[in-house]
RNA sequence: UGCCCGGUCGUCUAAAGGUAGGACAGCUGGUUUUGGUCCAGUCGGUGAGGGUUCGAAUCCUUCCUGGGCAACCA
């Protein structure tokens, strides 16, 4: 079904292969997949990269994904969450199929089955304390012990079960446990806990529950009740599975019966992608929200100014497989360059101006010369911009004394100013700190963009901008967040010790050609030979401020 | 040291017993009014041993090694 004839063969991954044994077999007629993110937080790279697994596959073969908001924890959850993933979801370019869901919508159902297990002896409520569970589970090398509580009579945990929906008992003194295996090998199989007591208010059910059913008794159930066909999520549940498939058994049967499968998560080096960490360094205050173009949240991305067909393709392009892998930052930053460089307009800007007058110019003279917006993309058109007796080049692009493979400006040299004119370095003004600080060039008017007669090859292109045209606009600067490849340490908080103290650099008063007067927030743009850039909403009407979404690739920077 | 999963270029990923290939990164060179793009080339890998086979990344086996599992989180 992959029917766009130009799509290069690809060879299909594993769950590709499930999923056409299925079909082919019977086993299911059409691919329901579902994304259940936790309303707990907000969405990463990783969660996008699920994002694209379930419902690029579903559209692959011509079905559907449900959005399922797994909120089983009223303690964590927030309706705030919801509305940042169901907004990142969409940005990501996905519809999910009909309204959203909630596992919460099946909480009466799910209560329903726990008394058809109850009556059938396979759930047990259980006055043990938390501590007392605990010890009951045992090690993973040895088995556990069985709970005092686990033979109580149907008709009694029927009552229980009730009074404890009612309120009728404080939080952590009763829970609803399955009734398994205590001596199996597989901790989650030792009589798990099916339901805890909480107090607090759900954002969608307020407090109409006492009692809250856990991940694992909702999840599966919730995948059978949709008609999920295939259960997608990422490895660390795969010791879950077992239980995901015993829950299913002792309930009357679901056509299609859902099962799990379970892919590698998406790993960035120099970045941590856990929840808890994340949430740490927006609380904590180390960046400047979920939205901080540092971050790796959809949101940060987002702001940062990648776009959502750059996030798709780099996902699609990480594979789909059970290894574990850690992901080089420079194959996202591929992706993105690879969309930006197609469909960014280019603009000057100079970053660290250094002023140059042009001698043989005559003062008060303004010519206005057409440049192309972008030379990748033939439609994009030109636009106008100004050259004058006083511009700004990069501080950087001069150098007194210039190795011979430095095509810049130095004294005596000789560079073409980005679709204008030659310019010649005659002359250069240093502060009392010995800082260049002006310079003093002379144009030929025969080197014209475009009309140039005279033959001469000239190796360097600079950009510039015109002083007494600029506008002075902000400019934020990002490297990467932490600066080794693997932040997380052995414990919890280790991972603050590799932040990046030079991951955000403002600077101000970069003068940017006129034509970026008009940008709107979100605008992204290619600032000539410095980088990609784009319009953070910080911005007011009297000042734009732009984020560096990321550099150009820069070879000479890298062999210096 | 119980159970489960995994090990292919630096990174990610193909090869379903038959030439170990691609992408990113790196390096060379060419084109270029962006030291960008584009193009060409190049470097570089099957964790180890044994076995089966005409032939093994793939099957068997021993070992080595990385990860997950002992929340009333998901």
């Amino acid at each position: 079904m992959i029917s766009n004839e130009e799509e290069v063969k690809r060879p299909l991954n594993f769950i590709e292969e499930k999923i056409e044994a299925d079909l082919a077999s019977g086993r299911t007629q059409t691919v329901v997949t579902r994304f259940p993110p936790e309303p707990n937080g907000y969405l990463h790279i990783g969660h996008a990269k699920s994002i694209v697994v379930n419902f690029g596959l579903a559209q692959q073969y011509g079905g559907k994904t449900n959005l399922r908001f797994d909120d089983t924890n009223p303690e964590a959850e927030d309706q705030e969450f919801v509305d940042g993933i169901m907004k990142d979801v969409s940005w990501l370019g996905y519809e999910w199929a009909g309204e959203p869901l909630y596992a919460s919508d099946y909480f009466q159902q799910l209560y329903d089955f726990t008394v058809y297990l109850m009556k059938a002896g396979k759930a047990y409520v259980d006055d043990s304390t938390q501590e007392e569970i605990a010890a009951q589970r045992g090690i993973p090398t040895e088995p556990g012990t069985e709970s005092p509580y686990r033979n109580r009579s149907v008709e009694e945990n029927l009552d229980l079960l009730e009074r404890m929906n009612k309120g009728e008992f404080e939080k952590g003194s009763k829970v609803v446990r399955a009734k398994l295996d205590m001596a199996s090998p597989n901790m989650h199989m030792r009589d798990p806990i099916m339901y805890r007591i909480l107090k607090a208010h759900h954002h969608r059910t307020g407090d109409k529950w006492g009692i809250y059913p856990m991940y694992d008794w909702a999840h599966g159930q919730s995948d059978a009740i949709e008609g999920i066909s295939h259960s997608l999520c990422t490895l660390e549940f795969e010791v879950h599975r077992p239980l995901y498939d015993w829950y299913l058994d002792q309930l009357p049967p679901f056509n299609p019966r859902p099962y799990q499968t379970e892919f590698s998560r998406l790993n960035l080096n120099y970045m941590v992608m856990s929840k808890r960490s994340l949430k740490k360094l927006v609380l904590r205050g180390y960046v400047n929200g979920w939205d901080d173009p540092r971050m790796p949240t959809i949101a940060g991305l987002r702001r940062r100014g990648y776009t959502p067909a750059s996030i798709r393709n780099f996902a699609e392009a990480v594979g789909l497989t059970r290894q574990k892998s850690i992901t080089d930052m420079s194959f996202l930053e591929f992706h993105i360059r690879q969309d930006l460089n197609k469909t960014a307009a280019r603009v000057m800007a100079v970053i660290d101006p250094l002023k140059v007058i042009v001698t043989n110019w005559p003062e008060g003279k303004v010519e206005w010369l057409e440049v192309e917006n972008n030379p990748e993309d033939p439609e994009s058109g030109s636009r106008k911009i100004p050259f004058s007796r006083e511009l700004f080049i990069e501080a950087e692009d001069f150098m007194e004394d210039a190795p011979k493979n430095f095509f810049r400006l130095s004294p005596g040299g000789e560079v073409r100013l980005k679709g204008a004119y030659a310019i010649q370095c005659q002359d250069f003004v240093k502060d009392e700190n010995g800082k260049v600080v002006e310079l003093h060039c002379t144009y030929d008017p025969a080197t014209k963009s475009g009309q140039d007669t005279t033959g001469r090859k000239i190796k360097g292109v600079l950009h510039y901008v015109s002083a007494s045209e600029a506008i002075s606009v902000e400019a934020r600067l990002y490297e990467r967040l932490f600066n080794v490849e693997d932040p997380t340490g052995d414990t919890e908080d280790a991972f603050l010790d590799n932040l990046n103290p030079d991951s955000l650099h403002i600077v101000q008063n970069v003068m940017a050609e006129p034509s970026l007067a008009t940008a709107q927030v979100g605008d992204k743009f290619q600032f000539m030979r410095k980088g990609y850039f784009c319009v953070d909403p910080d911005s007011t009407p009297g000042k734009l401020i732009f984020n560096r979404t990321v550099t150009l690739k820069d070879s000479w920077a890298k062999s210096n």
